[in-house]
DNA sequence: GTAGGGTTAG
């Protein structure tokens, strides 16, 4: 990192022609040289971000950093966002978002109110959402794109009802709002299944005519519909729909698929092919292919009613013919199938075979199913693995003490209920009341 | 030349 006094005299360089634009002014604020030239560098890494390369974006950023003082001029306000930009979705943004802020800060830029708004991005991406929410309290005057990057925030980091808590707060501050936050919103209304706020907010969507929709808005409502429980709503606003593309089909089939409507969810499906069929025969620019949050959609749905073998067919066409590769939640999808459809042994040699590491969750799965059809045998060896994964679990105790009880194996089940008291916690559900709430509920319901 | 959005198992 380059010292404040360092930088300033670089910049009064007289040779370098630059001029120092003070922080005053920094809502325009770039160095200019006499030519007017664009400096190169800022095409360069527009043209990596463009291609996806973040770390040749964020190499080239440090390089031109410490660069000897004649060539720093090159760094502007530019510069800095697309090194921002290349931090989004990085793992560790956070700690380069907290570096760039700082020079942010050096280079006198902290008021220009797009790099605040990516700033934010960038600690809600690491999930920093202390810093997310301090850059946004930091903010002087808060326009419409700075609080759905904070509600954004919220709700990508599993905080949904403090994103509509926010939501609401911006509404009190009169702050009117457009097609993007309230697509925010209603991921946040399906998030939580508050259908009163999912509805209030399909409403006024209709009622402000002056607000642009578009295909992302409608998604979100059929999404929020099909979430809430109203899939007859979401099928409604996604037959009403045109020019449907991948997020509306995938949507409105896990809909189906968590409704337990297999049939409604594996003929959207094929209705999705065929038309990908044939809009790849007339040349069509409009081509709906499914990606692999679709087959997510569509194994549940075989999961839920009972389909194996179509399930398996499905799974084995996502490599073979999409050229999909599976990732943790396909093998999930998976093993719960083969759990449903009591084939325990074949869910178990799937899970050890599996390319990724096995996680507690699906060993649970399995649990779960072998609870279910008094598989003690496979229980045990099972058992033995979650305790190595994740020991704490009461969950895989209450399993436990079900078998064993299905078994009249009564000491062993008192035995595990003894250790369930010592460390259960109470279990909790949901009501919406104006917002929805967790609502605790006696620990001994749990079991 | 610059900032915000929708689909993901159990």
């Amino acid at each position: 990192m380059i010292h404040l006094k360092r930088f300033n005299s670089l910049l009064q360089r007289s040779e370098s022609k630059l001029v120092y634009v003070p922080m005053s002014m920094c809502h325009k604020a770039q160095f200019h040289n006499n030519n007017l030239k664009q400096p190169k560098p800022n095409q360069t890494l527009k043209k990596y971000l463009e291609c996806n390369n973040h770390a040749k974006v964020l190499l080239l950023f440090r390089t031109l950093l410490r660069k000897k003082p004649s060539t720093f001029n090159s760094i502007d306000s530019f510069s800095c966002l697309f090194a921002l930009k290349a931090c989004i979705n990085k793992k560790h943004s956070s700690i380069q978002g907290k570096q760039l802020h700082a020079l942010i800060m050096k280079l006198g830029y902290e008021s220009i109110i797009q790099l605040q708004t990516s700033l934010l991005k960038v600690y809600a991406e690491g999930g920093n959402l202390f810093d997310a929410h301090q850059v946004f309290e930091e903010i002087p005057t808060k326009n419409i794109i700075c609080w759905t990057s904070l509600i954004s925030a919220y709700v990508g980091n599993h905080q949904p009802n403090k994103g509509l808590e926010l939501f609401r707060l911006m509404l009190m501050n009169k702050v009117e709002p457009d097609q993007v936050v309230v697509t925010v919103a209603l991921s946040a209304c399906a998030d939580t299944g508050g259908l009163e706020m999912g509805e209030w907010i399909h409403d006024f969507v209709r009622r402000k005519h002056r607000m642009k929709t578009d295909l992302c808005l409608s998604n979100a409502l059929i999404n929020m519909y099909a979430k809430c429980g109203d899939i007859v709503n979401a099928r409604k606003l996604f037959d009403s729909t045109r020019n449907k593309d991948v997020t509306t089909w995938t949507s409105m089939i896990v809909g189906h698929a968590l409704h337990g409507q297999a049939h409604e969810a594996l003929q959207l499906f094929s209705q999705m092919n065929t038309r990908r069929d044939m809009t790849k025969s007339s040349s069509s620019n409009f081509i709906v292919c499914p990606n692999d949050v679709t087959f997510i959609g569509v194994l549940m749905a075989c999961s839920h009613a009972g389909l194996v073998e179509e399930g398996k067919r499905h799974f084995r066409s996502m490599t073979e013919e999409y050229g999909i590769e599976p990732r943790e939640p396909h093998f999930g999808c998976m093993v719960d199938l083969l759990c449903r459809g009591g084939h325990l042994r074949d869910a178990y040699d799937f899970i050890m075979q599996m390319p990724t590491d096995s996680n507690a969750v699906i060993w649970r799965t399995l649990l779960g199913a072998c609870s279910l059809h008094g598989d003690l045998e496979l229980a045990t060896e099972v058992r033995h693995k979650l305790l190595n994964l994740d020991p704490g679990y009461v969950g895989d105790s209450v399993a436990m003490s079900n078998i064993y009880a299905g078994r009249d194996m009564w000491n062993k089940k008192i035995i595990v209920r003894n250790q369930i008291k010592q460390s259960r916690t109470p279990g909790y559900s949901s009501i919406e009341a104006g917002k929805v709430v967790g609502q605790c509920i006696t620990s001994n319901d749990n079991i």
